[in-house]
DNA sequence: TCCTAACTGCGTATGAGGTACGCATCGAGC
DNA sequence: GCTCGATGCGTACCTCATACGCAGTTAGGA
């Protein structure tokens, strides 16, 4: 029952004095502008040195500041997602709204799925989006149960995709390259692995194709909530 | 078309001489006991020093055999998931068995899920799940494309399940606690979040539920890819 | 008005970690 | 037995996170 401090600063239940110098350094500058750097070169790259350089302070100033290097990543994982967007009418479009803005989240922060509190998810962010998704229900006859049960999963696919189109970024040869689908070709011979080949042969990895992976598989995935909600109506 | 020497090292497109003394450390032997440090404390416990230590050599000794930090962790990425499970008749049956087994190597190792290989994945051991999971399809009416984009979904899912579950694992206190329960509760109002209160006032994180939400999602996407095969039947 | 205590910025130093470099040693094939 | 590629590893360097403590700043009380 024993709050951590990262908590308390993150829901703003930590009084404050006023004494002393005028801060040349804010936490939201500092939060913010670490975001820029792991945004840009990757969180291997966030570094308390260069973060104080970009700052125009000395790396030991930001622990003024900030407990400790996790802490910040802490921070940093609950200011970027920024407020979740407010959602049309009906579940389904409801809850696509918030896969979307999710995913778009992911792909402008890739880091984030890098991060771990350490300790179940309580920040105000999370907590946030959370109820915006579990709002997409209200009105339908889901359970709470149900209705949680329904978001997690989308979350679960969001981030799973995430991750992998974070995979598919680092490093210049690309997915949709000529490269990696020669090179794949290469490797994946019909007797070891009969499915994959097949599927390549069809012409799975023709550059020209565009990727509607994501959304279709979301489909498929409201889809079967979709089963859920009509069997209780 | 240039093949890094990673790939080519776990493609056994290597040629190896054989002058010199008997190597005391061998790839396995390294690879093995990496993936036992990573999984026992975790993938920051993992330091070269610590891995030589735990091999009775010194630290400069792995570079022998090991490129660098990072291919170790390609290595034991691809080296960790084994063999794929052979799986039963039936796509769902099929694809099902195959996301337990991928959810249970994840879960086993969750530190596999922080590794980049810094380029797209085309590893021998990725390959193989990858095509497994294709051949639950086989004898259905999909085509290359639909099965590749129902198996991406189901990974997906499974490994956005995996990074929530070893987010939850990390640390002393637990999702299934009572002083989880009680603090969410302290946290979470009517008034700034309304769905998510409703659903905590219902009961959701009342610490005697068994935790069924893997299989409960992976049932509704199924029931979606479901809708999509018996159409074309 | 002045003093004091809280608060800020930061210089120094320590210890951990990854790894470049080069030397010493070993042993299969000539 | 000689040679040359392969192996083990000691030393050294660089990057990093961060503990500690000093010095400067200013609001609130005397």
């Amino acid at each position: 029952m024993e709050i951590p401090r990262t908590l308390k600063v993150l829901w703003g239940l930590e009084e404050r004095r006023n004494r002393g110098p005028q801060p040349a350094l804010t936490l939201d500058r500092i939060v913010a502008t670490a975001i820029e750097i792991a945004d840009r070169d990757g969180l291997a790259a966030l570094s308390m040195a260069r973060l104080a350089e970009r700052l125009g302070s000395a790396p030991m100033s930001l622990y003024r500041h900030v407990a400790s290097k996790d802490e910040l990543l802490v921070f940093m994982q609950d200011a970027a997602p920024g407020e979740p967007p407010m959602l049309p009418p009906g579940w389904r479009a409801g809850l696509g709204a918030w896969a979307r803005g999710l995913k778009a989240v992911f792909h402008r922060h890739p880091w984030i799925l890098q991060v771990s509190a350490g300790r179940p998810p309580l920040e105000p962010g999370q907590i946030a989006w959370l109820d915006r998704g579990l709002s997409a229900f209200d009105g339908t006859p889901l359970t709470s149960r149900e209705r949680f049960q329904a978001v997690m999963a989308t979350l679960y696919y969001v981030r799973g995709e995430a991750q992998i189109f974070a995979l598919l970024l680092t490093g210049e040869a690309d997915v949709a390259d000529d490269a990696y689908g020669a090179l794949i070709g290469s490797l994946v011979t019909a007797d070891r692995f009969p499915a994959l080949a097949a599927a390549i042969a069809d012409g799975l990895f023709a550059p020209e194709v565009e990727d509607v992976t994501f959304e279709t598989g979301l489909s498929r995935l409201f889809d079967g909530i979709e089963l859920l909600v009509s069997t209780k109506n």
